[in-house]
DNA sequence: CACATAATGTAGCAGTCGCTACAAATTCAC
DNA sequence: GTGAATTTGTAGCGACTGCTACATTATGTG
């Protein structure tokens, strides 16, 4: 019981790794199979069907995710919003991390169109998101700041993918300006 | 010559309404051709092949978009910048324009999976949008203001697609809040 | 060792994908 | 009206999709 978790894991890792570089939505079940030595039977056999393969490899996208913010960025507070900002903004525009900006559309977009699944994920990995900022962010502030920032976050994701970072700059310079405090 | 470009133009609209309702990378030949009433040999046979459809669509669609917009806000100078990114994300959260987000996002997926025709398509809408907005700030207000407030807005697409419109309100309240002016 | 259960390989089904070969029909120039 | 060019219908190809039937092997239990 506790081996074939293991290999499990070893496929996700394996699928991971592909989907981190073709995308998700358009990895079907061969070629994933492929990545994870193993054949689209198996896959079907231990998963159920497409869908729980997808789901399980979003839950373990998700995790890595979360783990790789949380090995770049300390968990300590920050002196300024702001800074939480461009700390996560830098660890987004890192390459290793260009991968997930890919998976994290896919999943916005398949929101977008009404799949559930996606849709429940997407909305788990801003509640998780919420909370890794929270913890950074000066003693006092609310959830609201740390969702606007997520917010303009997103916005910078989207401009970096469509070639306008100048624009997801001119957004974290804003946002980096004058508030009321 | 007129008339086949005013057929190819009705085929458009035809299509422009299938993939508003179904989305864009999930589209394919024969569905759209069935939603055209033809066939999809005549749609290669016009457009060259899938590539040619798509990109004549996205054509079609961002102008469409564009006079959307600018039939739904009057190109008048309003008072704050935030005042025209609560008009505009008023519009974008409106049923009619949800179609619209749907294939923007579809659009922002892809080009960040490297489909170049996406991406340029992509930016060439931030551009036109970045005109849209700055034609509605007050006089004086850079292009920085309206990427920052475009960027907001992308944001805001991003968080209601996963369901988190609570965070797109908190950054639309953020960014109407203080400035250095 | 016998036997039930779990795990896997092989082969394939029915459907969709983008696209094309071929031929019939239509339209246009002269 | 006749020949040529454009436009369209029919049929289908080869590749891929998620998934399954069937047989076989491995594994653990009595």
């Amino acid at each position: 019981m506790n081996e074939i978790n293991v290999k499990k894991d070893q496929w996700l890792a394996a699928m991971a790794a592909h989907v981190l570089e073709h995308g998700l939505t358009t990895a079907s079940l061969r070629p994933l199979a492929k990545a994870a030595g193993t054949s689209d039977r198996m896959l079907i056999y231990h998963f159920g069907d497409k869908d729980g393969v997808i789901g399980a490899l979003l839950e373990f996208l998700a995790a890595g995710f979360i783990a790789g913010l949380d090995a770049l960025v300390p968990a300590a507070r920050m002196a300024r919003p702001a800074d939480v900002l461009r700390a996560v903004v830098a660890v987004m525009r890192s390459p290793m991390a260009q991968g997930y900006a890919r998976v994290w559309l896919d999943i916005v977009a398949a929101s977008a169109r009404g799949e559930v699944a996606y849709g429940k994920t997407g909305s788990a990995i801003i509640d998780g998101f919420v909370a890794w900022v929270m913890v950074r962010l000066p003693e006092g502030e609310t959830e609201e700041t740390a969702r606007a920032l997520l917010t303009v976050l997103e916005g910078t994701l989207v401009m970096d993918a469509v070639g306008h970072p100048e624009a997801a700059d001119a957004a974290i310079a804003w946002f980096s300006g004058d508030r009321g405090e």
